[in-house]
DNA sequence: TCGTTGACCTACACTTAGTGTAGCATAGTA
DNA sequence: TACTATGCTACACTAAGTGTAGGTCAACGA
């Protein structure tokens, strides 16, 4: 078992943020210690690391809660949740080109900058 | 001229968002028509579209505030700018690492689905 | 034994980058 | 003349956290 800190470090989440990824009902209320702090599983931590995941690649918190849900419901939900990654994969892959055209448009500045242009 | 809402199109920004960055300082105070109505130069256009290119490569409003009083500033600030430019590329290159990596992450989610797992 | 870290707890305020809404003015059109 | 579109300001609200205050508890060193 993991405490939150460790939890946090090994899934590059801030701490702050996984009680309020749990608030917002991403996460079941952990486990507690005799001492009332949170205790994590790896599974749990694997879900942390696939929330970080997701909402790196934009996916809002409320859709991620979705998301889980649908995990808890079982195996009937499994095409819903293959559609839904499968759609987030095509965002994300806009998102790159995206990414792609924006370092062209700073590139471009840069070689008007490198030939003394002030705009 | 062009008016907010043409500016908004073009720019591929929302119209509350030019407004929103006018109050923080990124534009000057858009001359107005007779109308009291906002209204843009093709230059203000250009940086508009800029502003937008380096909002979407995660830089600050307040960054971006920065950098413009820098070009107001004039020509002595190029090296700074320069700096600022390669920086943000540079944050651009690793973000679109990470994405591709999330992308990996996606696809591996995806063929446990394919093969019937839950998780 | 005392004191002081360090990690955790809750609750609440604050932040960023906008978006949405209410209430109003004005211009062009049917 | 009525309606619609577009614009204006000011203010409220949102998302996704982050930061802070005030408190508990265990462990470590003098």
């Amino acid at each position: 078992m993991f405490t939150i800190g460790q939890a946090a470090k090994e899934a590059g989440l801030n701490i702050g943020a996984i009680r309020f990824y749990e608030r917002k009902g991403l996460l079941e209320p952990a486990a507690r210690s005799a001492q009332n702090n949170r205790l994590y599983t790896e599974n749990e931590l694997n879900w942390l690391v696939f929330i970080k995941c997701l909402r790196e690649t934009g996916m809002g918190v409320e859709d991620i809660k979705q998301y889980y849900d649908m995990v808890k419901a079982g195996t009937a939900t499994l095409p819903e949740r293959i559609k839904l990654i499968q759609e987030q994969k095509e965002k994300l892959l806009v998102d790159i080109e995206a990414k792609k055209s924006q370092l062209a448009h700073l590139e471009q500045k840069l070689d008007r900058y490198y030939r003394g242009e002030n705009y």
